[in-house]
DNA sequence: TCTGGGGTCCTGTGGCTC
DNA sequence: TCTGGAGCCACAGGACCC
């Protein structure tokens, strides 16, 4: 049932961008930080301070709730570029450990410290260690859990949040943890929670303990993962590495819903220009094109088409998106959002073609060399920025004023003439 | 009245081929 | 030639996570 021996660490950064955010600028300590978005914007709450939740905030509130419920709060944006600063560190004090450590997301990880033992001492002391070491070096906190899988390591974090370490082991399947709410279990969201509700079952001891049958009748075939997660059974290894990502994408909630045609392409090229030059930075291309739209009723459709062969160059994709667009036939409904996004990932080696346009990427890598050193917004896209409202979307960029655009020709005349040989 | 962004995974469905 | 089943794949949408 479980495995036998294993001692898996889950550690879980405590409130972790409001943490950064109050380590970086200590007149914010003690004081309720929110972060997520401007006052009065279109948004929901990324992460809060404890300080915060006491007033009643949390992640996924809307910011405009967030700031009834506690107006003298410092509202923050989001710094994504700082948080995966502390992030990489993080990861790379865990992997003094072991080498078997698993980045969950960008504040939790888990450790597979089985091997550790004899060079760390017992899990627990690894813990402290870790804990201590990640105050000293960031003046943030985590919570630690520890158990044999890496459900229960998970859970057991959580039962001590914020700053604490806690043990679950596989005997507790059975004893501490029958009280806790079935919500509380990773894997079971509001939706399930509440089927799981009208059945009656609102602890993880009722999810033990009700007939299979019963539980099959009304959810199918994931009534057998809803019990595993019941039993805290999760027979996933601890991976380290990073796999090859699914999906890249790219949406974008407008401050004002839309229904300008000419507007949601001149986005949908914008948000494509962005999402491929992630592809490019990580060598990647795409085979599957998706759209994402979502109306002002708040119902959100989708399409998607498969290429015949991956590329990693913006015309394609966005072509596809464009009639991905035309499929769906917006009309003159209000759009609240739009997004597009790439799958069927692939490394990028050796597949251009001339269809593709080796030009076209050449140039395209080109401009990703210039973001890399002004800045992304140092070349945009013409008819790409949501500001032109009325500029078709032809595909050249505009440099911003300062070299940049000497620097992009430079790059790009550079990248053309060395790049055929690698066309197939 | 309000409900982000960026992901992963799963399920059901339908088309296609053998 | 027709039909049905199996298997695969693409697709759409939902649920969930941080």
């Amino acid at each position: 049932m479980f495995a036998s021996g294993r001692s898996i660490l889950h550690l879980d950064m405590d409130a972790f961008f409001a943490s950064v955010e109050q380590a970086r600028r200590p007149e914010l300590h003690g004081l309720p930080v929110i972060v997520g978005g401007e006052r009065g914007a279109r948004g929901v709450v990324s992460a809060c301070s404890y300080e915060a939740r006491a007033y009643g905030v949390h992640s996924a509130l809307p910011i405009t709730q967030a700031e009834r419920l506690c107006p003298h709060g410092v509202f923050l944006p989001v710094d994504m570029r700082a948080y995966l600063a502390v992030h990489r560190s993080l990861v790379e004090l865990l992997g003094h450990y072991t080498d078997l450590v698993e980045v969950a997301s960008i504040d939790e990880a888990y450790l597979d410290v089985t091997g550790s033992r004899r060079l760390f001492g017992p899990p627990r002391t690894i813990a402290h260690r870790i804990q201590e070491q990640v105050y000293d070096a960031h003046g943030v906190t985590c919570s630690i859990g520890i158990g044999p899988t890496k459900l229960l390591a998970k859970l057991a974090a959580g039962l001590h949040k914020p700053a604490g370490i806690g043990e679950l082991i596989a005997a507790d399947v059975h004893g501490r943890l029958r009280d806790l709410p079935v919500g509380e279990v990773c894997g079971i969201g509001p939706v399930t929670q509440e089927r799981l509700t009208a059945l009656g079952l609102t602890t993880v001891g009722m999810l033990q303990d009700v007939p299979f049958p019963l539980l099959a009748a009304a959810f199918g075939k994931g009534a057998h993962g809803l019990r595993q997660l019941a039993l805290g059974r999760s027979f996933s290894p601890v991976r380290s590495g990073r796999p090859l990502p699914k999906s890249v994408g790219r949406e974008i909630t407008f401050d004002d819903d839309v229904n300008d045609q000419e507007f949601l392409r001149a986005t949908l090229l914008s948000l494509t220009d962005s999402a491929v030059a992630e592809l490019r930075g990580k060598g990647l291309a795409a085979r599957t094109v998706a759209l994402k739209v979502r109306f002002n009723t708040f119902h959100t459709v989708g399409r998607r088409r498969t290429l015949p062969r991956p590329v990693s160059a913006v015309r394609p994709i966005h072509e596809t998106a464009m009639a991905l667009l035309d499929e769906l036939d917006v009309g003159a409904r209000w759009v609240r959002l739009v997004g597009v996004s790439v799958s069927g990932l692939t490394h990028n080696a050796f597949q251009l073609t001339m269809d593709d346009g080796w030009r076209e990427v050449a140039l395209g890598e080109a401009v990703d060399k210039v973001r890399e050193k002004y800045g992304f917004k140092s070349l945009t896209l013409a008819g790409g920025s949501p500001a032109r409202r009325h500029q078709s979307p032809a595909q050249s960029f505009h440099p911003d004023p300062g070299g940049a655009a000497q620097a992009a020709r430079e790059l790009a005349g550079a990248s053309a003439e060395s790049s055929p040989t690698e066309a197939v």
